[in-house]
DNA sequence: TCCCAGGTAGATC
DNA sequence: GATCTACATGGG
């Protein structure tokens, strides 16, 4: 068992995992977490000093140090995204410990396949429920199995009428398309550059800009990306609807198209964009 | 019954 | 290049 004595403002997983950006976990009632990442899982305790990791060293060095992304220096970035914007300073306080998680780079994909035009509660259930059909069972915490999420190969077998089936309505054969993708994979997407890779991703049928910034950011660690749906959209028009307008050739469209958002959120926090992004996010929910 | 949910592709102008 | 709409399903 490994005993790590961090403190919340370094680390709150509570607040992680009701980011919006990690789908699979379980929250153990007044005792604590369990984190799942690929064949690994952890039991996260919490106790009044901090976190208690039930695993050995070795395997929190090698895998949830990086899940976690606990090398990065959020204290640093907090301030670079403050001196962007001082409006941000009270919800980064109040978020303290968020993190961007370093997750699955198929789950990202799969996972935000699945997001399209479905709520938080719902995604989770679809991307548990394919995990229970087709991951395997990697351990059994708290009266909770654990499941791993499937590989591509786990799902390659799967045809578009069998997610039409687990009720994936019109983006089964976008599922099917991204699992043949994967399984066709033949270099290493990690070393091509931002532009490279989305360009790479986004050829796939059924996924867009939204999904590709996602996978690219949660996955990829890419953190020089600005994923926009509704909410951001929302929240960067209430914040800079002028601004942006300014950089457009016709400012009175009517319309703000949801690149030109990106673009600008690119521009106002450049390598900080991943990150300002959850905080603007979470911004926006709590207004 | 109607509307919306962490979107995208394809048609149309 | 901008705008419109169908696409499945579930929940309020």
């Amino acid at each position: 068992m490994y005993h790590l004595l961090i403190n919340r403002e370094k680390l709150n997983i509570a607040k992680i995992l009701k980011s919006g950006q990690v789908f699979r976990y379980e929250v153990i009632d007044g005792k604590g977490y369990i984190l799942i990442h690929k064949l690994n899982y952890v039991f996260v305790e919490e106790n009044k000093h901090g976190y208690v990791f039930h695993c050995s060293e070795e395997e929190f060095i090698n895998i949830w140090y990086i899940y976690l992304d606990l090398e990065r220096d959020y204290v640093r970035i907090n301030q670079i995204i403050i001196d962007k914007d001082k409006r941000l300073t009270k919800v980064i306080d109040e978020f303290e410990g968020m993190r961007i998680l370093k997750q699955d780079q198929f789950e990202m994909l799969i996972t935000f396949i699945i997001s399209q035009s479905k709520s938080i509660p719902q995604i989770r259930k679809l991307v548990n429920n394919l995990a229970v059909c087709y991951g395997e069972e990697i351990g059994y915490v708290y009266g909770e199995k654990i499941y791993s999420f499937p590989t591509a190969q786990h799902l390659q077998q799967l045809t578009e009428d069998d997610y039409r089936t687990m009720k994936f309505g019109y983006r089964a054969a976008y599922l099917y398309e991204a699992v043949k993708w994967s399984i066709n994979l033949n270099k290493d997407m990690n070393s091509l550059s931002d532009i490279d890779l989305k360009q790479q991703l986004v050829s796939i049928k059924g996924v867009g800009n939204k999904v590709v910034a996602c996978v690219m950011l949660f996955g990829y660690g890419r953190h020089n990306t600005f994923p926009i749906d509704v909410w951001m959209k929302r929240i960067m028009l209430q914040l800079y609807e002028s601004e942006i307008r300014k950089e457009l050739k016709n400012p009175e469209v009517k319309n703000i198209r949801d690149s030109q958002i990106e673009s600008y959120g690119l521009k106002l926090y450049g390598e900080t964009a991943g990150i300002a992004q959850q905080y603007l996010f979470e911004y926006g929910r709590n207004i």
